[in-house]
DNA sequence: ACGTGTTGTTAGCTTAGGCTAGATTCTGTA
DNA sequence: TACAGAATCTAGCCTAAGCTAACAACACGT
């Protein structure tokens, strides 16, 4: 496999997500992947992922320990970086560049992040000036493979009437992102809890140093805020 | 087929722009395409491009008379046309915005071209400001498939002293562009016609207003360039 | 007008990456 | 510790797009 293929990268960037979501939850490092949370990041049926581990293990890129789950080998752990670099350099450039807004940036990065030559990865980053982070305050992997810090602390785990920075924010879903946009919340942004309603209620914030509007976040959207 | 597959569109790009080359050597429109030309343009066996063919015009996207050659229909013309575009206007932007040199633009775009939103392709159109030729001059299809008028005279074919200014060059082969581009020679450059050596040999040609130099360019080159 | 070389098509194989259905292994609970 | 249900893997199928080899049609030169 000299060149993984769009689809094996798509699947070494999944192992590589998800690791690190484990480790953010506490795990272990070198956390092991099963196949179905694989399978269902990437919207494949479990025998697909199985199939494709098979060809990633026989590639030296993924260790395969049947009914074990799986993890990145160096050289798998190298592509999927790569990948990542790839997706959030061209994140950056789109809304920068092209003024795309930051919930369309990520599905046109989707498939641009296998085409990006290394020519143009230079020229873009370059361009940008080597930046740390993308539209949602996500680490940039340098050409080294080392990561920009980013901050490992939940919005929703602030404690009630503190006042926080906006760090990042999990660009899945493009819905989320024109809410808080709407919200002028963005990296950087401060925001201050005011309360929570029970049993996993909504997260209640001012936004920015003027406001007297509170507004209400979901458990949900407030897991997928870091903040500072 | 609702979107035609990187695949398709590359075989339906080979037949528009072959049909235009047959064209401009003075065949009668609307002129049909073998398969054999079709199968070397694309670098795939007669093979391979029949059963393309033959999937086109399941599709309605061509005319494939066995043993005849094919054509495109309107609907395979507009998706030629589309695709065109997107190579054009992303070779434009990439030197223009991105700084690549017109060498390496081609390449670049041939594999972009599949992948280019239509999102995209308006913000980067809006960008150039419409641009109607690319930087080797060959016309931009607009939008609405109509196409910028372009010079139909080929340097090989300019009489001995005379002074023309160039309108494109064919960039098929980067190796040709950067020689062209080390003598200077880029749309719009005036160049003289000094001579020419004997029986197919090379055109001798003064580059820009204030030189001595003569330079020899192939046959093959010279037909490869258009003037005004 | 007829054979022969060129061009085009068909048949059948390959690889990549999906899928479903069914077999297997693992694991947590009784 | 045994077994039911969940997770994983295997088997076998499908589509897209390529290939080679063999066959068919065309078209030109005598």
């Amino acid at each position: 496999m000299s060149r993984p293929s769009p689809a094996a990268q798509d699947y070494l960037k999944g192992l590589l997500l998800l690791e690190w979501e484990a480790n953010e939850r506490g795990a272990d490092e070198p956390s092991t992947v099963t196949t179905m949370a694989l399978a269902a990041r990437l919207g494949v049926s479990s025998a697909s992922a199985t199939n494709m581990l098979k060809k990633l293990a026989n590639a030296g890129l993924v260790e395969h320990e049947l009914y074990r789950g799986a993890s990145l080998t160096g050289a798998g752990r190298k592509v999927a970086l790569e990948v990542i670099r790839h997706h959030r350099l061209l994140e950056t450039y789109l809304a920068e560049a092209l003024g795309l807004s930051w919930d369309e940036v990520h599905d046109e990065a989707e498939v641009l992040e296998h085409v990006l030559s290394e020519r143009l990865e230079d020229r873009i980053a370059a361009l940008l000036g080597d930046p740390d982070f993308d539209p949602h305050g996500h680490p940039i992997p340098r050409r080294d493979g080392t990561l920009p810090e980013a901050s490992e602390r939940r919005l929703w785990e602030v404690a009630d009437g503190e006042r926080v920075a906006i760090d990042r924010v999990s660009d899945h879903e493009a819905e989320a992102l024109r809410y808080l946009g709407g919200l002028g919340i963005f990296p950087g942004t401060e925001v201050q809890v005011v309360g929570r309603g029970p049993v996993g209620g909504p997260l209640f914030i001012k936004v920015g140093g003027q406001g007297d509007e509170v507004h209400a976040l979901s458990k949900e959207l407030a897991e997928a805020v870091w903040v500072d």
